[in-house]
DNA sequence: CGGCAACGCTAAATCCATTTAGCAAACCGG
DNA sequence: CCGGTTTGCTAAATGGATTTAGCGTTGCCG
């Protein structure tokens, strides 16, 4: 990295040297504590203008060496090609810098080795604490910041050993489905379920309101009717053609597992005619302000980011090691639910 | 649980101590130089070996210290909600990865305020480079950063005082006119612009590629055809809107100027009857996997996002201090393009 | 006028990893 | 068996900020 060799960066030294004072004053005066070690009054304001003229910076490399404390607050998540990543991330980080931190977000590509590496970089950056998003199994991450005495949460995806945030996938998933029972007409309507992956904790979680919606309401639920194609676009897509083919159409009721699978069902759904929605309601467990508005009727759900990520810190304010509860948070109706005419 | 000390992260010395060995071996050995120092390897193996049981891992504030060498790559964005920059942060991520940096990307959600602060922050925390996106005026963030001799570069929007990354607006949009162009049978079509910011480079760069594109082919363009209603989707939401009332239709193109007016336009649009788009088509400059399956033909650009990390990589390695050069990257058809059937 | 406190500041230790200079012991050739 | 080399390791300085202990003055009280 050919970086210019210029002039060192400025340092309390530089500024001692300068004023005709000790390293000591000089930290005494910008980190605003010389009151209490009676500098006088005089000295501070010329040492915080010579501060300022040569553009003194603090060291966080040297300050978090000294203090034990690096000011980082650390995050791991796949990715941010959606809207629920994005909003975690986005909210983390406003949370973060609230409470006076740099945050450092990094995307893994849920990508298990990659996960550890990062996590390790991180912990060797000296992160205070760590948000550990979206990662199927948090189990060996969790160790290493509990090697390193560093607090985390697992946010998204559940583990046993360490605090964890999820939404509500069950309730949610409940809640969702009954929403599109309410629009069938249909006495005995058939609902299928796409997307997400056999044994994964939010599918099965999502699997399981799902079926519970239908119960109630004395609907069977044959296990041929849960599709669980993985979260690939292109893999869910061919689920929903199949499905499509087998039926000579599509189902009354279909309830997409998430964002990623509802991206390739609607590569299937725009080679139908609208006439094929008739009468057919889908939901997805997810949000994204486009496919609010394709045309045809889709009812989603928004998880409640900013509920989680507060829970988040609110865990990591008050940690105890050894102690790790699980927080539900309901999801909502998206907007487009609010501003879909009937 | 393989923290033999439950509370401090353990140090070299901690393994030297363990080891009967000295912390200068052991540094040693831990970074692979210990046979061009002669440390048997007897040696270097209890060392190891201690290292991986107490679970060491070095602290980076305080080798980052010794090195003046933090190991850390900043970037700062605007927000993640849309693919152009959550891909730039990805393809950032993964390029500083594979560099041997640790990426630490922070949105800004463009506030200046916010952006100074955060890249007084990164700098304070030594990042070796920062990439600058999306930021309306980079002046003021290039001379803090020439300030602490640390290099940098503008992606997505140019400065003067740093290399700049951005794509070419103008060829792009002259592109994507063209397209639109070619599809339309009417002899003077009417052709509209719309989004963007009034003397913002990027809508002004892309307003004269239109302008060009419809001048090669004869047609009028009348200022009242360019609507610079911004980004926010309910103000593109209204402008669309007067623009079909006043027009008693849609125009025979549009050219919208980015994916968030485009949510603006979307909500207008699901509103009308499919017979409304007939010979009319829409073009966006950006994309986005759901606008990309809308019931209506739209034309999609992708910006390469690939390609504009990668330059400013290459700035980076071969930074010079006072030599500010600007790239134009060229976008590219979005998938959307070539699967929509004639 | 001696003694003590208040005042205004500085020296030096500390945090942890890196690296150069160099020490003691083993070894070798003559 | 002595001078010289090689081997295997360590002491100590370094980087920048923080903080405790303490030093020299001046001012005040009795």
């Amino acid at each position: 990295m050919a970086t210019a060799k210029g002039q060192r960066r400025s340092t309390i030294y530089d500024i001692a040297t300068a004023t005709g004072t000790s390293p000591a004053t000089v930290s005494m005066v910008l980190n605003g504590t010389w009151q209490r070690y009676r500098i006088s009054e005089a000295t501070a304001t010329r040492i915080l203008d010579a501060a300022r003229t040569i553009g003194y910076n603090v060291n966080m490399k040297a300050r978090g060496l000294r203090l034990a404390r690096s000011g980082l607050a650390g995050m791991i998540m796949p990715h941010y090609r959606n809207r629920f990543f994005a909003g975690l991330s986005e909210t983390f980080e406003a949370g973060a810098r609230a409470r006076g931190f740099c945050p450092m977000v990094v995307s893994t590509q849920r990508k298990p080795e990659t996960e550890r590496e990062v996590v390790e970089r991180l912990l060797s950056h000296q992160v205070e604490f760590l948000f550990i998003v979206g990662v199927a199994n948090p189990d060996p991450l969790n160790e290493l910041c509990s090697a390193a005495n560093i607090p985390c949460v697992n946010i998204d995806l559940p583990g046993a050993n360490a605090p964890s945030v999820v939404t509500d996938n069950q309730g949610g998933a409940r809640m969702l489905t009954d929403i599109l029972l309410d629009k069938i007409a249909a006495p005995d309507p058939s609902f299928h379920f796409l997307g997400g992956v056999a044994g994964e904790y939010a599918t099965e979680e999502r699997i399981a309101g799902f079926s519970q919606a239908l119960a109630s309401r004395g609907i069977a639920l044959p296990e041929t009717h849960i599709h669980r194609c993985g979260y690939w676009p292109p893999t869910a897509r061919q689920s929903i053609e199949h499905l499509h083919d087998k039926l000579g159409g599509l189902p009354a009721g279909l309830f997409i597992n998430s964002i990623t699978a509802f991206e390739g069902a609607v590569q299937f759904f725009r080679a139908l005619p609208p006439q094929a929605f008739e009468g057919r309601f889908i939901g997805c467990f997810d949000w994204d302000p486009f496919a609010a508005f394709l045309p045809f009727p889709v009812t989603m759900l928004r998880q409640n980011v900013e509920a989680m990520i507060e829970q988040g810190f609110s865990y990591i304010e008050n940690y105890r090691a050894g102690d790790h509860p699980l927080t539900k948070v309901p999801p909502q109706l998206g907007p487009s639910h609010v501003k879909v005419p009937a």
